[in-house]
DNA sequence: CCCTAGCGGTGCT
DNA sequence: AGCACCGCTAGGG
């Protein structure tokens, strides 16, 4: 596993590769002072992958379009990878309600496990969980803070309560 | 706005 | 098995 730091203008961003792709994200936190990757030395693989998702990142807030890095998600439970498959056929600039997506999974009384998994989704921007809505658009949560899920929808246009 | 009942997955005991 | 969480929702005051 490699940690790499990601700069960004909006923070020095945490990713973490295993050799098949992308893990984890971590968006910046306050306290974030080092931006020191970590780990074994990273494969040209993991290199490229990297400046990958530093160009995403910074499109994704300008609501440009960007590109998704392979993802090795294999710590998902079946329905977590359900959701977060569901969750990446939203096209940018839509959104999708929590009972939407369960729906869409054939398990419509599954509203809240639907937020459940979405707050338990390790890659976001590129398991695009920010797409998901509460009812009637409202703009429901979010585990990495409201205000990176107004600035991420609000980049691609999207309207939203909240 | 608030409150309530009902909901399904997950993790801990 | 039980139980307490949750990025939820519909309905009613």
């Amino acid at each position: 596993m490699t940690v790499f730091a990601i700069p960004t203008a909006n923070g020095c961003f945490r990713a973490e590769f295993s050799e098949r792709g992308l893990c984890r994200l971590r968006f910046p936190c306050p306290k974030d002072t080092t931006g020191e990757s970590s780990g074994s030395t990273p494969s040209s693989a993991v290199q490229e992958w990297a400046g990958l998702i530093q160009c995403a990142l910074n499109a994704a807030v300008q609501g440009e379009p960007f590109a998704t890095p392979p993802l090795d998600l294999q710590f998902g439970t079946p329905f977590q990878l359900n959701v977060w498959d569901e969750l990446r056929r939203i096209p940018t600039g839509q959104t999708r309600s929590y009972r939407e997506v369960a729906e869409a999974i054939e398990q419509p009384g599954a509203a809240r496990a639907v937020g459940a998994a979405c707050g338990a989704n390790p890659v976001p921007v590129f398991v695009p969980c920010h797409r998901v809505l509460a009812a009637h658009h409202r703009i429901g949560g979010f585990s990495a803070g409201m205000k990176w899920k107004r600035l991420l929808l609000q980049a691609e246009g999207a309207n939203f309560i909240g």
